[in-house]
DNA sequence: ATGTGTTCCTGTCCGC
DNA sequence: TGCGGACAGGAACACA
């Protein structure tokens, strides 16, 4: 679910609660996500201010004043829910705790922090400040697409050689960190290029014009609180609303949205995953 | 070393 | 209505 600009919409929607504030309270109410949570997580948590929200790919990063930053990846399905102050008294002020919520942070500042996630893919890890590169989730991730690490000559570079298409090639966290399967598709088709071009194989001007397309891309869905498919909701409960500019994604059989372009919208399966493109401008 | 398929888990939707 | 199957935003892992 939750690609870089849903994590990054979440990472926002939280700091004001978090940043400055202490974890009062840490409730963990199961032994693990994806993979067992770090031991005597709650207690380690428990009186912890946190200095800094910060996000890298898709995994949301919590310094805290103990020396150790607090790891979260939402995986598919994963909400991270405020309730309890300005942002979130709209709705009730601290609901009881529902399905799926696993691991509850009462801040000192009154505000509560619910990870809710329904399948279970999220995770949580504790690690020392200052050296993200030594977790093993983060250590070979590859540049930001935000970030100047990540320009044209990188891609290029990144791209030589690989025979494997475009479409997985964008989607490997190695290469570039934090796309996931709706922005690739948007790429794209921004970029006119094929899913099923093999990476390797595709002009430097075209590999080059695909880097601004990246930034604009997760740009706007940021701007639009990310997008809200069926699980994805911002810390304050709201939906995104990037889903209503999809171009391509979920829109199999739908007409292109390129002006004058009259083809339909197709989805084939790549990877065990959707692709949709529209294959008369996408070579 | 690369590229590809499988797997974790729950919920929803669609066809019969 | 119920039931089975496909499918869903991720990504580590086991293999060819």
């Amino acid at each position: 679910m939750p690609e870089l600009p849903e994590v990054e919409t979440v990472r926002r929607g939280l700091a004001p609660a978090m940043e400055g504030a202490v974890i009062a309270l840490a409730e963990v109410r199961r032994d693990g996500l994806r993979w067992p949570f770090p031991e005597r997580m709650a207690e380690r948590l428990t009186g912890a201010r946190v200095e800094r929200l910060r996000r890298r790919s898709k995994y949301i990063l919590a310094d805290l004043s103990t020396g150790e930053t607090l790891l979260i990846h939402l995986g598919m399905s994963g909400r991270m829910l405020i309730s309890g102050t300005a942002l979130g008294s709209f709705h009730h002020a601290h609901p009881a705790p529902k399905k799926h919520d696993h691991v509850v942070l009462g801040m000192d500042d009154g505000a509560r922090i619910t990870f809710n996630d329904a399948r279970r893919f999220g995770a949580m890890d504790l690690f020392p400040t200052g050296d993200d590169a030594a977790h093993p989730l983060l250590a070979k991730l590859g540049p930001e697409p935000l970030g100047n690490a990540f320009n044209e000559d990188y891609l290029i570079a990144a791209l030589v050689g690989k025979t494997t298409p475009i479409k997985a090639a964008l989607l490997d966290q190695h290469i570039v960190a934090g796309l996931g399967n709706i922005y690739v598709c948007e790429v794209l088709h921004r970029a006119g290029i094929s899913p099923k071009r093999k990476a390797g194989r595709i002009a430097g001007a075209r590999v080059a014009a695909l880097v601004p397309v990246i930034r604009e891309v997760l740009a706007e869905a940021i701007a639009s609180g990310g997008s809200s498919l069926k699980d994805y909701r911002q810390a304050d409960g709201e939906l995104g609303y990037f889903q209503h500019a999809f171009r391509v994604y979920d829109r199999e059989g739908s007409p292109c949205a390129t002006p004058g372009c009259t083809a339909t919208i197709r989805r084939i399966v790549q990877g065990g995953r959707s692709s949709f493109y529209c294959p008369a401008c996408q070579r």
